[in-house]
Formats: C-alpha cells, sequence, structure tokens
DNA sequence: GGGGTGCCCGTCCGATCGGGTAGGTGCGGG
DNA sequence: CCCGCACCTACCCGATCGGACGGGCACCCC
C-alpha cells in the first residue's frame, strides 16, 4: 500500500478507475479484485457525492465505479452524480453498481448517461469484463439490467412521474389519511384530493389507493 | 494466496471467521479487510444458506459474519439459517452484516441469537471491533441498530407476526382488490376477509388497508 | 376440562371511496 | 395569443370499507 499515486492518468495501456461508495467493505472488495487485473489500476476513491466530484476532476479517470446509494442522504444524489459526471466529463465512463436490482433506479441510471449497470453479487470475472467494456465504449448491463430496460420499454412508455402536489398526497395516503383529513392537512379540498388520488392511481396503474401504495412503495416514491 | 488452510482451526489465540455473503465483491472486501488484522483469520466462505451449513459443520469457526440477504431467493433464509447455528452451534458467534438498516430484521436476528447486528457502511475499524466484541461472548450493535431496538422495546411489544391466512390477505389487498375479490380468490366470504383484514390492521397499527401495505411494505412483509 | 389461538361465517350501519359530470385559475412555450 | 399543464373546486351516485355486534369449528397445551 505504499505505492505511489501522484500521476492523475495510469500507465499506458492500463485503465485507471475510480470507485465511489459509501461502503469501506466494498470498496475493499473492489481494489483487491481490480488489483488483481494487469490491465486495470484503481487510481482512487470517494465516499460521497462531495468527494467525487473533487476526486473526478482532479483524476479524470477511464471508469468510475459508482454506487448509487451514497450515504442515508437523499436518494437521487448519485443518480445526480450520474448526470454531472457524463456531462461534465465525457471521457469518463460510469458503470452503476447496486446492490439490488430496482427497476427505476436502472432506467434513471440510463438516462443520465450510465454506459453500464452491474449489481453487486455478480462474480468476480462479470464485474471486470463489464468495466472492459465500458472502457471500449460499449454498454454493459447484466441480463438481469437488461431484462428490466425491456419490460419498461413494452409496458411503461414514459410517465410515472407524478407531479409535486401528488407526491404529497401520495405520503399521506400511505399514512392511512382519508380524503378529507388530507384535504385538510394539505389546505385544499377533498374534491381536489380525490382529484389527485385518481390521478396517482392512473399514472401508478392501480385501481385502489392500497395498490398505489404499494407500486408507489415498490418504485420507491415514499 | 497459496496459504493452505487445511485445518479447521486458525491457531492458537486468532479468531476463526467464515464469511456467509453471496457477493464476491463483499465477501473479498472483508477478506482483505480481516487479513490485515493478525489475531484474526478467514478460513472459509459461503454463497448460499446449504452451503454455509456445510461450512459451519466442517470448519466450527468462532465467528460467523453472515449477511441476511442470501441470493434472490426467500428473505427469510438467512434468518432462518441464524437460527440453526445458534442453535446447532452455541459455539459460533453470529454477527449479521447486512446491508441497511431494517427494523424488522435487526429484532428478528436478535431474537434468532444473533450476538452482533453491523451495517456494511461501517469503517473496516468499527468491523473488526465488533468481530472481538462478540468473540468476547459480547453484544456487538451498532448505534444506529442499538436505537432501532430501543425505538422497538417501547413502541412495539411483540406482535407484528401475521398468520398465514392474513399473509395471503395481505398480498391480495396490495394488489388493488376488494375484500369480496380477495374472498373469491382464497375461497372464503367476504366478511372473513373483512375479519382478516381489521386484524392486520391492528397488528401493523395500521388505520386503513394503504396504510397496512405502506407499513406491511416497510417491513419487507411484502 | 378450560383456555388460548387460528380460522371461519353472519347482519347491521355510517363513513368513505372510486368514478363520472361540470367548471375555474395561473403559468410557460410554441 | 392560444394551448397545454398543474392545480383547484363543485355536484352526483353506487360500491366498498371499517367497525360493531353476534356465532361457529378445530387445534394444542396446561
Amino acid at each position: 500500500m505504499n505505492r505511489q499515486a501522484t500521476r492523475p492518468r495510469a500507465e499506458q495501456g492500463q485503465l485507471s478507475i475510480v470507485l465511489v461508495d459509501d461502503h469501506a467493505i466494498v470498496r475493499q472488495g473492489l481494489r483487491s479484485i481490480l488489483d488483481r487485473e494487469d490491465d486495470m489500476r484503481v487510481v482512487g476513491e470517494a465516499t460521497t457525492a462531495a468527494e467525487a466530484r473533487v476526486v473526478l476532476d482532479r483524476l479524470r479517470p477511464d471508469i468510475v465505479l459508482l454506487d448509487l446509494k451514497l450515504g442515508t442522504g437523499s436518494d437521487t444524489e448519485g443518480l445526480e452524480l450520474c448526470s454531472e459526471i457524463t456531462a461534465n466529463h465525457p471521457g469518463i465512463g460510469v458503470l452503476v453498481l447496486t446492490t439490488f436490482l430496482d427497476d427505476a433506479y436502472v432506467l434513471e441510471a440510463v438516462h443520465r448517461g450510465a454506459k453500464g449497470y452491474v449489481i453487486k453479487d455478480v462474480d468476480t470475472s462479470a464485474l471486470v469484463s463489464a468495466i472492459r467494456t465500458v472502457a471500449r465504449d460499449e454498454s454493459a448491463f447484466d441480463s438481469r439490467s437488461a431484462s428490466v430496460m425491456a419490460r419498461s420499454i413494452r409496458t411503461a412508455p414514459d410517465e410515472p412521474a407524478l407531479t409535486e402536489r401528488e407526491q404529497g398526497v401520495l405520503e399521506l395516503l400511505a399514512t392511512g389519511l382519508s380524503n378529507r383529513v388530507v384535504g385538510e392537512r394539505l389546505f385544499i379540498s377533498e374534491t381536489t384530493v380525490k382529484f389527485h388520488v385518481r390521478n396517482i392511481m392512473r399514472k401508478l396503474g392501480a385501481s385502489t389507493r392500497a395498490e398505489a401504495v404499494y407500486e408507489a412503495s415498490k418504485m420507491g416514491l415514499i
């Protein structure tokens, strides 16, 4: 561990990689795995989005392995970082690496320019092969991610996007409040609440509020 | 990596450890971290509950680091394994290691004899210290886990346990079916469905079916 | 045998939901 | 300037829910 890493880029032919993950255990695991590959070199690590911005700006690696769930903060922190990287550093290939498969997240990550999406429970050879794929500027999605995308394309054309108001109504719905009480909380009439509830159910493809809550919960909206 | 590990037990004074986790990355990370500690030695690994049974039976380590989420199968696989280990191998200290904090899981793990509960995003020193704590046969819970337990003690005396029937009703509830239709699906009368729904709501502390679905979703029941 | 629990069923009723109709406002982009 | 969109409101109505009574049967454990 006494190697110097002063140079921003790895040697010729080597892929420089930065790890962004708040789990020390995972970072250590990735390091161990990647250090065994002759053509790869982990040149930096970051544990938060803020730290990642600094590190990436300075090191400009070929690849960044990005965990979308960063810390306990906002769930979109990792996604926003993903957008930023692809916008500001087109040369950096973003390979998203998460713990489990979340349909909404896969799609969001793709929209935001991730070149690959890998679940952490892949074996090590699949991971390094995904990295090489992204390094060739191709897309790397494991079979499960791919099926998620395929499914979403044929089932959900676009719009599960709830408006701000609907989101607020939805959150109160989940706590078991009636339309009338939700209206009182949000200072709107019961009629309006019903209006929003119906729109929520329509957008989520649910036929009752209970199902809407279930779908929203699955999609991570609440 | 060419060391032999033929002997089931580590040398005198060393803690023998077995890793049970389906993520290769995590296992590798744990190995790297623990191998740096002079008094610890990773003597085996397992990726599934079945594999773990064999490995633990043969190696009988001092400590097992157990990820509760094993594979894509049943969510209770890890918990059941936890029970088995504490029942069949009282000498093995179970330190549960999961990706994120799930209130219900922490409690379940404790009930089933886990001596410690650590979230994967702790830093490495906290992890090794937790291992040493468990090795001394003390309890090791990080502050967040401890607060979950404290909270559950004062808010939920015991019984979120749903009966099999209630579980079935709950799952259909989440799909937005009415009491009548749920009854048709389960070949019971609508009245009986209402009976179960009310019991579900009571057990989950919910006042409507929507809230019940939300709570159940949070608790990982559906 | 009593007591606990899971499971099953019924009737009654007021409150609420789901869905339809009809409108209005404000704000931004083509 | 008009269109779309988010947001708000009102009336109506049948279906459903949530909760309150009442009952039953089978099981296991003390």
